[in-house]
DNA sequence: CATGAATGAGTTTTCATTCAT
DNA sequence: GATGAATGAAAACTCATTCAT
């Protein structure tokens, strides 16, 4: 069994090692930018080895933010056991998916297209599928998953009379999403806590009930 | 004279053509996945005749950006002739700015990745500069012409007394920023006026001194 | 014209280079064995430039079989102008027959699978499709248009009572496509048309009603 | 020893495992584009399981024919034993072969290039040997084991003037050769066994004395 | 012996760019 | 200036084989 379980270990170091090596990649040359090559040398791994874990780099992609959305997911049960206000839980969870994105630059244009409108999709599908926003597979839907919380957590905020109501729920549930794209581009000199707080702020401001 | 006149005529037209022909392209097939081929079949041009016109692929996409900038400060110029706040300003700057990002999503990438934060630029110069976001040319600073337009106006406003001061303009400008994101790519069954129109409202409602 | 004349030239030029340098390589090599680098650097060409005038080596492989049925049904239009005995002209088709296939050795076994069993068709639609054999594509219809010239002429000879009736003419005509597999792969030390002549000579022998 | 027995026993049952199912796989997917993971997670086993039975998928390949030999052998053995004409036997045998050959299409390549011209070896031996034809190992002369067998029972029906001497012996058995490869790859609605049977007659027929 | 993760050479294919016409 | 054939670097992916466990 000692056996068994060493291999085992060793191999989910290496998947974790390829998958390590290649959010770097991924984030230091940009998603397109990185081949299979690059992120395997990087790993000082064979390159076939990468196919002994993934089926090909966009399946990395989408299992890498999968792994986004289950941490996230699981910092919200913490949250939500605690008693806070809807405002204070949502100022964290927006801090903590920023404090995601923002290390991991490389989701954003995955995480973004998530939620393109349809009508595109259409269009798409008549020219060559090669970009990774347009792939047949069941790449949509990372997005709305990460946006059901935040959803529920704005419905429960107006629900309860905390937030306002003459905005649509998903609208807001969109600003809090936009902020994320912020979070990992401000070319301000702030700290990158320092400038979502604010635009926190302001944002919270807005929907609050006073 | 008349035959000169007629040749640039017909040089512009070329140009023109190729432009519009690679939106059309870049908007179906995405910027990657659009190969100057597929543009000058399009367009019904040869295939080297592209080079006639512009260096690369990489300088017709911050070729057609700056083009995109010189529209919007157009028609800024127009809005701050006449009479009007600077809240109904920046509201339909906002609009027409989001309006044109919605009809060249294809630009989203650069646009966003403009004010990247600088760090990162150095890390990149390291790898392969393939992707759109990291060219070797003096491409930099398209997102920071955009925003230039919109941190005076916003500046101003605060200098009147018309904007909340106690949030940078810097902050402010990136809000309206993000918008410009959630234009292109809300999923929301609304139109894209009515979408921009309500989050417009929140920022507004949260920046105005009343 | 006389430029675009010399343009198109030099195109049929690489393009016959190509085909010729590559049947070359299938005889020598096999065609598995033959990459499309081999081809193409004993060629003296760039590898790219394969892909100016074929999709795929398979491409490549039907068009160099449809080549070949051409120029037998051309030969074929021939021999049935002039006066002579279905045996007669069955004789020169298979040996003119023979002849192509032994100098393009490459092509058996496309040309044997092209009229394989339906059943197996089915089979291996389960499995992967990598082997030459078994491609979705239109590669099935070779082979049957080589035998149909052959069972019409021996449909013709049994009409005219100068062939032996007992035996349908499709199994004679295979007969006569057996042959070529050994006009490629004898191992005797005879020429290759002293061998097709006296294998000819037993089936012309068994078939002819005297 | 019984315990030495047993592993002998199950040792060979894995190599008859990994053959048959490697028989199964070559059916179904060709040889080329049968991987030996594909046979042995077929068989249920382990992939470096497959090197501790054979050297190579190539040699297994041989192995697969030298088998066939064997069986085909053995059956002639039978025959022999027998009281039966030449004509007789010959039939039987052919039809023996051409099942056997019939149930293992994927020995089909090996089978009929083993008998190749000997210039074309040489040629081979410059190129890569990747190719089921060309292998550097032993492997020559399966074709041949097959055909020796038929040579020498023509060679006596010939000398006991059952068979017409005037087409030499090595002429008529690549005849018979020849005919496996139609078992194979008949496109008729025959059967299998009618098929050969119908054009066996016609090549008994023509070189029988009457 | 059994196992299967690791490997990397090899293959197909794409495409921006060049350059002779 | 227009053209498009030629090019080759690079990418994704495969798979026979090895070797440590």
């Amino acid at each position: 069994m000692a056996e068994i379980s060493k291999r085992e270990q060793k191999k989910l170091l290496a998947k974790q090692t390829i998958m390590e090596t290649a959010i770097e990649q991924f984030v230091q040359r940009g998603f397109q930018a990185t081949s299979i090559a690059d992120i395997m040398k990087a790993a000082n791994m064979g390159l076939g080895t990468f196919y002994n874990y993934f089926d090909s780099k966009d399946q990395l992609l989408h299992y890498l933010l999968d792994n986004l959305a289950v941490q996230l997911q699981q910092r919200l049960q913490h949250l939500t056991a605690e008693q806070k206000s809807k405002a204070e839980i949502l100022r964290e969870m927006v801090l903590m998916t920023a404090q995601l994105v923002d290390s991991n630059k490389y989701v954003l244009p995955l995480f973004l297209s998530a939620g393109a409108r349809p009508e595109q999709a259409s269009e798409e599908a008549k020219g060559k599928e090669k970009d990774c926003d347009l792939e047949p597979h069941e790449h949509r839907g990372h997005g709305p998953a990460f946006m059901a919380m935040f959803l529920q957590l704005v419905q429960e905020g107006q629900a309860s009379g905390e937030f306002r109501q003459d905005v649509s729920a998903e609208i807001i549930t969109e600003m809090f999403h936009s902020l994320f794209q912020a979070a990992a581009f401000s070319s301000l000199p702030l700290s990158f806590e320092e400038n979502i707080t604010m635009k926190l702020r302001l944002i919270i401001d807005a929907i609050c009930t006073k």
